[in-house]
DNA sequence: TCTGGGGTCCTAGGACCC
DNA sequence: TCTGGGGTCCTAGGACCC
């Protein structure tokens, strides 16, 4: 099939977060209200009435993870420190984030994709991507029944874009965020894509953005007409090709629909900066702590681990990691915490610290544990 | 008193094996 | 005495994403 004839949805969820918080409290509806840190619930009064944090009452370390659009229009968004943000909006409701819930809606809001398109990546708790190349029907109409079906599933409202890959869809969904609806083909590029900021592009970050900047490329259409040499000689050759078949739109990338994790990780940022020796005793207890959940996950989640990592963030924000491979897989907390302890010899401890954690990799499912060795006895039998 | 927590993928060098 | 490539595994760091 060619390329062109594709029909690639990106599917992302308005808000998210914060829109499910308004369900459950839907006198905040219309006020800015900010998800994020760790308790701030509200509170409960004796007559029954709910009292709301304030972003002002905030005192910690912690970000928001999302901002209704009333709170956006403060200048507060995603991955802002709350303090920073408090003071942009004082007024603003805080909430914590409640993950149980989040993780309802976001079953809740891809069955009902499902119901009508099967064929699903997963791309996290809001977002997903959906072939809808052999779905019978006219591309808007279609989307519009998707945007319905979520609707009313969830009482959320969702924004798609729909073009002939995941790269366009990706940008699309977001050109007429909230509740947007945007159908783009290849001839529509120079038009509703290049004049974007090459931001826009999934994989182009903060740092090749400032580079390119530096080179005065701004938009995707401006990288789409850079020489090629030119980008070869500031980014890798693979990194150079991609971005320039990147502002082309072109992206050839299948849906994946495979789902085997690759890592799981625990960490934790300290409510202070804390440092190896005066603090050890605290440490200790919050790797041990950290140790125990990783067990925990790796159980529930049923896989064993050969690979343990830790990682530190220095009080510069410097990060370290340190990682051990073991001979024989492991999945209970004491072993990790054995191997974690390990690591942490063979790093530098001068510096105040802010955060640790710890990581299992290369995980297998249990029973795949290859052959035994054999207990003492059976070689003699 | 800026800057969370959970992930993926890529690169690059060294060890080691054939 | 001088000197191959290819392949895999491991480690550490970094960019990026939700």
């Amino acid at each position: 099939m060619a390329d062109a004839d594709r029909r690639i949805a990106h599917i992302d969820m308005d808000a998210f977060f914060a829109s499910v918080e308004l369900l459950r409290y839907p006198q905040l509806r219309g006020q800015p209200v900010v998800i994020g840190g760790r308790g701030n619930a509200p509170e409960q009064r004796a007559d029954g009435t709910l009292v709301f944090k304030r972003l002002r009452d905030y005192v910690g370390r912690g970000v928001i993870t999302t901002a209704t659009y009333e709170a956006r229009a403060f200048g507060v968004g995603s991955a802002m420190g709350m303090m920073k943000a408090a003071k942009l909006a004082p007024d603003a409701i805080l909430l914590p984030a409640t993950f149980d819930a989040y993780r309802h809606y976001s079953r809740l809001f891809k069955e009902a994709v499902a119901s009508i398109a099967p064929d699903i990546e997963d791309r996290g708790i809001d977002e997903i991507f959906v072939d809808l190349t052999h779905v019978a029907g006219e591309t808007r109409a279609l989307a519009a029944r998707i945007k319905q079906a979520v609707q009313e599933a969830t009482g959320l409202t969702c924004s798609i874009g729909v073009t002939p890959n995941k790269l366009l869809s990706k940008i699309c969904s977001d050109l007429e965020k909230p509740n947007g609806l945007t159908v783009l083909g290849f001839d529509d590029i120079p038009a509703r894509i290049w004049p974007l900021n090459v931001r826009k592009v999934n994989g182009i970050g903060p740092k090749a953005t400032a580079k390119l900047a530096s080179l005065g490329i701004e938009t995707i259409g401006q990288l789409a007409h850079t020489d090629a040499g030119l980008l070869q000689d500031y980014f890798g050759a693979h990194y150079a090709a991609w971005l320039a078949r990147a502002a082309r739109g072109i992206d050839e990338r299948g849906l994946s629909t495979s789902r085997e994790s690759k890592s799981i990780s625990r960490e934790t940022t300290f409510e202070r900066d804390l440092h190896a020796r005066q603090d050890r005793e605290t440490l200790s207890g919050i790797l041990t702590t950290l140790c125990d959940r990783l067990a925990d996950d790796l159980r529930r989640k049923g896989y064993v681990s050969r690979t343990i990592s830790i990682k530190l963030r220095y009080d510069d924000f410097q990060i370290v990691s340190r990682n051990v491979t073991l001979p024989l897989p492991v999945a209970d907390a004491a072993a990790i915490l054995q191997a974690a302890r390990e690591c942490l010899k063979r790093v530098p401890l001068q510096r105040k610290l802010r955060l640790l954690g710890v990581r299992a990799s290369t995980l297998e499912p249990p029973g795949m544990a290859r052959t035994p060795h054999p207990v003492q006895g059976e070689l003699f039998a």
